[in-house]
DNA sequence: AATTTGTACTTTAATTTATAAAGTACTTTA
DNA sequence: TAAAGTACTTTATAAATTAAAGTACAAATT
């Protein structure tokens, strides 16, 4: 390959939200919902379906449960994901650099 | 800035096939639409309609002739496409080298 | 010479995606 | 106890993407 085929990059990491939130979590080991949410500035709404996203194709998995009474969700990437990121980044770079 | 926030991002650049397009375009001085719907592997129909988005926003220019009595119209990026792609290359980088 | 096939696109319509707004199930504060 | 959060989820609307059909030719075939 290495062209500018635009459907080497998984669609799935490409949007620019669901982008941001991979980025942070392969740099954070894990990171609960607010985190998240202020980090990527994204309306709850927003972060609640694309991370939904993630985590149905498995590249993100989460843990809920309750601190001090309230609920608590916190997401890790997972193997595949990082997988997929790596080869999103690679194929990324090589599009951008000619 | 320098953080994770998606909206950092250009949009009408951050789409697989219209960032594909930029990246074509930077690397290449000019091109035609035939050259371009090949490299990218997009449909005639996606391309135009990309394409013009691209031209909308006159990240690039168009000039249409005829060559051999056959409609040839070939694409520039312009000043304003270069710097909105190095402004987004930029941001790009800063998002995922954390 | 008429029909078919091909080229270089553009337009329209349907599907998918993204976003914002509203809703749920609480907890905390006044 | 009523109002104002918190941590999300769901739903509805708007926007974007894609595929299919259309246009205006040229070239090749019958």
């Amino acid at each position: 390959m290495s062209d500018f085929d635009y459907k080497q990059l998984d669609d799935i990491i490409h949007s620019r939200i669901r982008l941001a939130i991979m980025a942070l979590l392969v740099s954070v080991d894990s990171a609960n919902f607010v985190y998240i949410r202020e980090k990527v500035k994204a309306s709850d709404g927003n972060l609640s379906v694309h991370i939904r996203k993630l985590e149905n194709v498995k590249y993100v998995s989460s843990n809920k449960k309750f601190v001090d009474r309230k609920p608590v969700t916190t997401y890790k990437i997972t193997l595949l994901g990082h997988k997929a990121f790596e080869t999103y980044i690679n194929r990324l770079s090589n599009l951008l650099d000619k």
